[in-house]
DNA sequence: CCAAATAGTTAGCCGAAGCTAACTATCGGT
DNA sequence: ACCGATAGTTAGCTTCGGCTAACTATTTGG
């Protein structure tokens, strides 16, 4: 049970990282055409070899694609993936501004907060911005 | 700025499991009287040797103090930090239930959310509790 | 009271996510 | 067309939070 409990957490860590990459890069492309690393350093404030190394653990796991000096390009899963976190980070930031939080908070707190919110927590909150307030 | 934010998000991480286990020290010195490394084990789902090595930071970093084959002991800092870390999880879960999500719900992602929670937020959440939802 | 069960320690391994340093490749401007 | 700037790669290091295996210490029950 708490065995359970404890590789959930575990997990849910590692695949933080992956889900902020492929947020991040499926924003980038869409903002201008295409991600290259460098978007990915200035983002995220690491150097350019964790870059390097991240995406290659985002390859390996099947959510990008890359070429030696050729933008980062999103497989299908990754896209999949992205989508469904952004959806959640909107949800979770609008929910945080609702709640009366200054958007500077809410805009990070979301950030650290969307990767632990179960679809049950995610549809309340969604109730909440679509019908106002439960009774 | 990005860098900020980006050790922000590391540091974080880092204390997370610090404040776990705090929390889950405290924990068990009420109910117990004392918090020994089995306790954790039980608690965590994480081996002996994994609970030893963690603990064995958290005396590094000044929360804990330890002798060979004798209980957990919590030091200043590291009450303090429990009952940080208590209070938070307290809101957030108890939030999370009058938000409308299930009991089960709420405890699993109140472990998750609390550690991503800023004082701003908490303050909401915890105006909600007392004076119900925002107008 | 002593053996077995339980609890704690130590050593050595792994993967994730960071880093620096040194290198190579590509692109832009004169 | 070249050279410098920018971008990408590679190698090797660190810490954290996991693990197993082998050991030692303590407690407990027959």
């Amino acid at each position: 049970m708490t065995t359970a409990r404890h590789r959930r957490i575990r997990h849910d860590h590692a695949s933080e990282v992956a889900e902020d990459y492929v947020e991040a890069i499926a924003e980038a492309i869409e903002r201008s055409g295409a991600c290259r690393a460098m978007d990915l350093v200035n983002l995220f404030g690491v150097t350019h070899a964790t870059v390097n190394n991240t995406v290659a653990r985002l390859q390996r796991d099947g959510f990008v694609t890359t070429k030696p000096y050729q933008p980062i390009e999103l497989t299908t899963a990754g896209r999949r993936l992205a989508t469904k976190a952004r959806q959640r980070h909107e949800v979770v930031e609008a929910f945080l501004k609702k709640l009366g939080v200054s958007d500077r908070a809410a805009a990070i707190d979301s950030e650290g907060i969307e990767h632990h919110v179960s679809k049950e927590t995610l549809a309340a909150m969604k109730q909440v911005l679509e019908k106002g307030w439960p009774t």
